[in-house]
DNA sequence: AAGTATATTTACCGAATGGTAAGTTGTCAA
DNA sequence: TTGACAACTTACCATTCGGTAAATATACTT
C-alpha cells in the first residue's frame, strides 16, 4: 500500500481542516470522505484534538527544516531571509493548505490552546525573527520590530493565497489566473523594497 | 434607551464571530452573553445566517463611506491611495474585530456563499482597486494586478492585528506592546516604498 | 490451529446545534 | 378598556457533535 491508512486521515483531514476550520470541519466529514466511520479515525489519533496537533505538528517541523536547509546553504543573513520569505510565499502554491493551516491557527489558537496549551507556530516565527535580526533590516532591530517585520511579510505572503477559492469565485477564473501569475513577482518587488530600504 | 437590545445583539455578535468565526459561535452564547434567549436573537433577526449578514454589509457599508470620504478630500490618486491603506490600518486598533471579521469572511466565504449567495466584501475590494488603478503604481497597471497589490497590502495590514490574542499570549504582554507600538510605523514603511517603486 | 494484535464497524450516549411553535408580558394607541 | 403589536420565554424538535464501549473482521505469529 503505497499510503496507509493513518497518512490518508492526515491528509485528508488537513484538507477539510484548512477549508472549514478546527471547528467548522467534523471528524465525521473527515472519515465519510475516505469511506470510513468516525471510530477509524478515532482508533488512530484518539481524539479530534490530538488528531489536529499531528498536522501542525508535521507542518511546523516541515518549515522548521526549510529554514535550516535555507541558513545552512546561504551565507550572508540578507540573503537567507530573502530566500526564506520567497520560499515562503512561493510553497503556497505547492501546498496551500499547510498556509490555510498556518493562517487559521494564528487566528484560533487563543481560544484553542487556554485548553490544548500547544504553541505550534511559536519555534518556527522565533527562527524567523532570529532572520531578521541577524539581517540587520532598517528599524526592524529588536525583536519585537523583528516580529512585526515578520507578521507583515508573512500577511503579505499568505493572504492572498488562502483567500484564492473565495476569489476565483468572487471575480471568475481568468480575471483570477491572471492575479496569480502576477503575484509572484508583485510579492518579492515588495519584499525586495522593504529589505533594502535604508534608515 | 441609549443602545437597543438590536444594536446591542449586533455588537455582540460581532466580537464573537470575529472571535471564534461563523461555526464557532453559537447563538446561544451570543444570547447568553446578553442574559437574553437565542429565541430573542431569532426574533430580531430570523437566523443566524441573517444576523450575520447583516453584520457584514454594515463593515462594508462603513469601509465604502470612508474610502469615498478620503477620495472627495484628496485630489492626487497616489495621496488617496497612501491615505486608504494607512487609515485601513489604523482602524484595525480602533475596530479589531472589524477586521477579524473581514479576515475571517476571506477565509471562509466560498462555501458560505454557496449557500448564501452574497458577496458582501466585493465591493469594497473594487473601490480599493480602482484607486490602486488610478493611482498608476508601478506594476500594477491592470485590474488583476492592482488586485494582488491591494490584497497583499490588506494582508500586511490585517494580518498581525488579526492574531494580537495569539501572539499577546505567545510572546507576553511586555514584548507585545512593544511590538504594537512599532507596528504602524512598521507598516507605513512597507507601503511607502511600494508606492514609489519604479518600473 | 490457536492466539493475539490491529483495524474497523455497529450501537450507543450526553451535550450542543439551529430552528419552529406556542405561549407570556409589556406598551402604546383607539 | 380593549386591541394590537412588539419583545420576549418556555417548550420542543431533529440533527450533529465528539467520544465510549463492545463486537467483529483481518492479518500476522507461534
Amino acid at each position: 500500500m503505497a499510503e496507509s491508512t493513518r497518512e490518508k486521515f492526515l491528509s485528508v483531514a488537513a484538507k477539510q481542516f484548512a477549508e472549514k476550520g478546527f471547528y467548522g470541519a467534523s471528524i465525521a466529514s473527515i472519515a465519510t470522505e475516505l469511506s470510513l466511520t468516525k471510530q477509524a479515525l478515532l482508533h488512530h489519533f484518539g481524539s479530534k484534538e490530538k488528531l489536529y496537533a499531528e498536522i501542525l505538528q508535521e507542518i511546523s517541523n516541515s518549515n522548521l527544516q526549510r529554514i535550516s536547509e535555507i541558513r545552512a546553504q546561504t551565507a550572508e543573513p540578507k540573503d537567507q531571509l530573502e530566500a526564506v520569505i520567497v520560499g515562503e510565499f512561493e510553497q503556497q502554491y505547492a501546498n496551500p493548505v499547510a498556509s490555510a493551516l498556518i493562517m487559521r491557527e494564528l487566528l484560533d489558537n487563543e481560544r484553542r490552546a487556554e485548553k490544548a496549551g500547544n504553541w505550534f507556530l511559536k519555534p518556527y516565527l522565533d527562527a524567523l525573527v532570529d532572520i531578521v535580526i541577524a539581517a540587520d533590516v532598517a528599524a526592524a532591530k529588536t525583536r519585537p520590530e523583528a516580529l512585526a517585520l515578520v507578521y507583515q511579510l508573512l500577511g503579505a505572503a499568505m493572504y492572498l493565497p488562502v483567500s484564492v477559492p473565495t476569489l476565483s469565485k468572487m471575480y471568475g477564473k481568468r480575471t483570477f489566473e491572471e492575479l496569480r501569475a502576477g503575484y509572484s513577482s508583485e510579492l518579492r518587488r515588495l519584499v525586495q523594497s522593504r529589505l533594502h530600504t535604508r534608515d
